[in-house]
RNA sequence: GUGCCUGUAGCUCAGUCGGAUAGAGCGUUUCCCUCCGAAGGAAAAGGUCGUGCGUUCGAAUCGCAUCAGGCACACCA
């Protein structure tokens, strides 16, 4: 990258400089001092050192120390200015142009660091119960868990992607029990669910389950007409396991639609079934580490920084949610994965303490474990926020995805810090204008392609009538790509300067991305990068007469195009459309 | 009450390990299509970085306090 080039230069420089006893009384410098940043003023340079830091040790103020460093720096054709403790840097030609064959050298792969240590990770994301339809918070785990397993998968981890379904415990029950009431309902009972809240509690009233209950209906002629339609007599389990079904294979095909692809959906209840709970009841009694108090049995995880105790075995005997959840982390850590990345729900935050702690009392590091909490999503309608009530007026994911579509879908989903509370405001994603950050980007790409179809393709005078040449014929457009070099560029390099180092940019944005888990870097640099090339597009005509001109443009064109192509495609799961 | 997240332009948000004059997009105002996609571009206006104290040569950034909003504090899952 360019700017390790840069700092590598100046770190070199600086230790040549202290052998020499030019930099007062600095007597050793450790790597790693001295930061790169962007000058506020692009006129400074492209990129700049602040040598203050090093004025404390050094007893001389930081303009001798930079001058110190640059006099000695090794220059090539680029340039070094100081200005007070600054050291600024401009990149000269030969970088920008090695960038752009950079690009068409490595493509696909542009971005893609090298000698990463590769991890074996397990990504754990959504794990929703299998009781009702993806809400739209769920989708912000789907859009941001499907793209960062992208985004380390690309950076050059191992990513293995995992669904828990929640298949176990008493929400199955309820579920079998409110398919009941739809059933009885299809059959012309009049019933309906308790209008009491407690008692509905114990219930999904939503509609969804209309529809399943029509199914079994349709399915199970014999089964109800040998209990003359009284569905009491039908075993609730059969009705939980069909209603489950029903979910799970609902939740499957919106998944499919939404470009969301796990290597496993790992099933709570085999969990149970395999006796692999009670195999982890048993190590923590042999860790010491458990007690028993009003008839059940306790996980001392306060002394793991938990701030209370755990139930992990009830007074009935049965296993709770975390019992499972120990059992369940512990499986992934056997499975032999270096790293386990979760994505909660800010919800669950108090989880993170009793299952890191479950972890280490088992010996295991807790350090494997790295849990992501996002914030919740809210939904805006006409302007207004629309609080997600827990199941009444609940907004699918599904129906949002209808209404705007999955590449807005995912890109909103995605553009946001996963700290902040996001707005999802629904109008906005819809719009086909500038106001919409997706549309932007893509109308980017498609302008990129655009330029790269026209510029092979014959062109009709609207007054004569005539037909003219292409500008560039398919084979020397074929011959462009496949045989570009640095030089090639050198026509347009000093226009695009800013268009060049943004695409620069790329390869460090892909790296903090992937080193801080955070997507939405992602998205703010597809924009920025979008925006820079239409700045270039309306400065600079491609398509010209001068055809060492014409074809340095395309090839700046055609590196956008890639990098956009890469970044939406590749990371983000949006689209890059070749026509709008 | 305790813990976690958030507070930056009218709105939605960036701001990297503490550094140069505080950064985008939307909205507002002005300008730019005989020509590659104007679904675009150029420019202007817009700020007590919630508040106070502290650390530092230097704070939106670090510490403490405080105010406001969100989430969570089960022998539910």
């Amino acid at each position: 990258m360019i700017k390790d080039y840069f700092l590598e230069n100046i770190e070199k420089s600086l230790k040549h400089a202290i052998s020499e006893g030019k930099v007062g009384q600095l007597s050793e410098y450790k790597d790693g001092t001295l930061v790169v940043e962007r000058p506020k003023n692009a006129d400074f340079g492209d990129y700049a050192v602040n040598v203050s830091s090093l004025a404390r040790f050094a007893r001389i103020s930081p303009v001798q120390i930079a001058n110190a460093i640059v006099e000695n720096v090794e220059q090539d054709d680029n340039e070094y200015s100081v200005i007070g403790g600054f050291i600024n840097f401009k990149a000269g030609k030969k970088l920008l142009t090695n960038l752009i064959e950079e690009i068409f050298k490595k493509n696909k792969n542009f971005g893609k660091p090298e000698n990463v240590e590769c991890e074996k990770i397990l990504l754990e994301y959504i794990s929703a119960n299998p009781t009702g339809p993806f809400h739209i918070g769920h989708g912000r785990w789907a859009a941001m868990g499907s793209a960062l397993a992208n985004l380390l998968k690309f950076y050059g981890h191992d990513v293995y992607q995992e669904f828990y379904i929640n298949d176990a415990g008493s929400q199955i029950q309820k579920l079998g029990n409110s398919l009941a009431i739809r059933i009885r309902q299809q059959l012309g009972e009049n019933i309906d669910f308790p209008t009491d809240e407690a008692e509905r509690k114990n219930y999904y009233p939503g509609d969804y389950l209309i529809p399943v209950a029509k199914k079994f209906i349709e399915d199970n002629i014999e089964l109800l007409t040998r209990v003359h339609n009284d569905v009491s007599q039908i075993d609730v389990q059969l009705l939980s396991d069909f209603a489950k079904e029903e979910m799970e294979s609902l939740q499957m095909a919106l998944l499919e639609n939404f470009r969301v692809h796990f290597d496993n959906f790992y099933s709570e209840l085999t969990l149970h079934k395999s006796g692999k709970v009670d195999e982890c009841v048993n190590k923590l009694k042999a860790s010491g580490k458990i007690y028993e108090k009003d008839g059940a049995v306790w996980f001392k995880s306060s002394d793991y920084g938990d701030d209370q105790d755990r139930v992990i075995k009830k007074a009935d005997g049965s296993n709770t949610y975390l019992t499972a959840d120990i059992a369940y982390h512990i499986d992934k850590l056997e499975r032999g994965f270096d790293r386990l990345i979760n994505i909660w729900g800010a919800d669950h935050h108090g989880y993170v303490a009793r299952v890191k702690a479950s972890i280490e009392a088992l010996g295991y590091d807790p350090s494997k474990l790295e849990i992501l909490l996002g914030q919740l999503v809210n939904l805006v309608i006409n302007g207004e926020e629309v609080r997600m009530g827990k199941r009444k007026n609940m907004v699918t994911l599904d129906d949002l995805i209808e209404e705007v579509g999955v590449d807005a879908t995912r890109f909103w989903m995605q553009m946001r810090s996963i700290d902040t509370t996001l707005d999802f405001d629904i109008e906005l994603a819809k719009t086909n204008s500038d106001e919409n950050p997706v549309f932007y980007v893509q109308y980017a790409h498609a302008r990129a392609c655009s330029i790269l179809r026209n510029v092979i393709s014959e062109k009709l005078n609207t007054e004569t009538g005539e037909k003219q040449p292409a500008p560039l014929s398919q084979d020397e457009f074929e011959k462009l790509i496949t045989n570009f070099h640095a030089d090639m560029l050198l026509p347009t390099v000093d226009t695009a300067r800013k268009l060049i180092l943004k695409l620069e940019e790329y390869k460090s944005v892909i790296k903090t991305s992937a080193q801080t888990r955070q997507v939405y870097t992602i998205c703010r640099y597809v924009q920025e990068l979008a925006s820079e090339f239409h700045s270039f597009y309306n400065a600079n005509r491609v398509i010209n007469d001068d055809k060492d001109l014409m074809k340095a443009r395309l090839a700046l064109v055609w590196s956008v195009k890639t990098v956009l192509r890469n970044a939406l495609e590749d990371i983000l799961g949006v689209t890059a459309p070749e026509r709008m």
